[in-house]
DNA sequence: CGATTCCTTGAGACAGCTCAATTTCGGTGG
DNA sequence: CCACCGAAATTGAGCTGTCTCAAGGAATCG
């Protein structure tokens, strides 16, 4: 059973300082609260159909989702990982190109699409933050691109790995010091819609970075890194010296 | 030689509705001119380095340039191409993390970026242009990585034809019915770092592509598009009723 | 018209895919 | 608490699309 989360007050909103409300003044603050209102989803529930009409906007609160698109034969390709503060629509348009499914138990504060509007176009901070976050996203797809396009399977993994770790450390909760422990929010099957891989090869792979002792599994879920700096080689990226925030 | 272009008025410009002074007041448009300086660039310039300091964003009036990464091994991936209209850069930013590479004699309508930043504060029509525009460069770009990640070298091809066809025929100058010409403003090599193939491949599936009277060359660059729903056929896409623009 | 750059084509190799069993895990009910 | 069930993951064997390496051929520019 999803353990569903209820309205709260944004003050006490765990991503209220990463989300698209991050830069609001109390002010602001109390236009969003007025349009918003929270959704929880179970697991494997979809949010929106692709086409589907979206009368919301939302900011991802607790959870994960994905969004994906699908081709007519089935081949299907992830576009985003939606986790806490990520940003859900697209103002001005009204349905979704992408279908939007929550991988685990999910809550999202959702703005009605056209008072969302109206305060973009109002209120500047909330606009600058957008502006901010949809930049961010779209240096993220470009990194995404040179995975799907150059990198080979096992560093794909890594790659993936690594941008979870990354978000999980940014989030807070975790050490980066000493070994990580990464909650995995996806199967095999999503993590090769990810990296445009069969679920086999990635099967494939996971076992090879951990018979080389890059990981180590305890369960299906939990990825344990004992040295970041060891899968980081693994990805083919630079990185000398970059940290992982 | 390059044929050069010299500063010029706003309201002469070949990208002031497309652009991101698009939807500027006169007013607005003067604070713009003020800070603005043009550029040009020949054929195979680097107009960045990824990691180099830039001062300045812009808008590409004339040519084509390109953005993209490299690994160390020198795997390339291309993650933007850049048309007439297109912006390059990103307030708040003092590098570019990618190589930003002209691909044809190329004029950019500069703006230093302090002041840009500035303006963007001040004048909603530019920071709102802002965000509508880099909104549809994340839907091209997960695009792409379905192309990417999931499609075939045939498919790969087809949808890269047909995604040059549909911004010339965006910008104006071409009819939509009857046969379409295509000026590639790409090399072979260009194309295979865009799709994440090799240029031989690129070339193959080129050739079998005329093979099938799918497409017609003239000369290297220039490929003729008898019928572009065949076309569109072999890109994998849905497309029932999609039309060109 | 010579040179360079770009493109084409071929032959063989190999990474990742497909198809097909098993195995493991996590939950559920007895 | 344990046995069972279904979903998810693993592993194997063979295949195929794309890459690699290599040799010519054509367009463009000085």
């Amino acid at each position: 059973m999803s353990q569903a989360v209820a309205e709260q007050d944004c003050a006490d909103c765990p991503i209220r300082h990463r989300a698209v409300c991050a830069r609001c003044e109390p002010d602001e603050l109390n236009l969003l609260e007025e349009i918003k209102y929270y959704r929880n989803y179970e697991t494997g529930q979809t949010v929106v159909w692709a086409g589907d009409e979206m009368n919301f906007v939302a900011s991802v609160v607790r959870g994960v989702a994905t969004m994906s698109q699908t081709m007519e034969d089935g081949r299907t390709q992830m576009v985003g990982l939606l986790l806490p503060s990520d940003f859900i629509g697209r103002p001005r348009r009204a349905t979704s190109p992408y279908d939007v499914t929550a991988v685990s138990d999910l809550t999202l504060c959702c703005f009605r699409r056209k008072p969302f509007e109206q305060l973009i176009a109002t209120t500047p901070h909330v606009a600058q933050r957008l502006l901010d976050m949809t930049l961010d996203e779209l240096d993220a797809a470009r990194e995404w691109m040179l995975i799907l396009g150059r990198k080979t399977a096992r560093e794909k993994i890594a790659s993936l790995l690594t941008i979870i770790a990354r978000r999980e450390a940014a989030s807070g909760l975790v050490s980066t010091k000493g070994p990580i422990v990464i909650d995995l929010p996806l199967t095999r099957e999503a993590m090769a819609d990810y990296l445009g891989l069969t679920l086999e090869t990635v099967s494939r792979q996971v076992s090879a970075l951990k018979a080389d002792g890059i990981i180590v599994l305890e369960g299906k879920r939990r990825i344990i890194v004992p040295d970041i700096r060891s899968l980081m080689m693994e990805t083919g990226d630079d990185m000398d010296g970059g940290m992982i925030a």
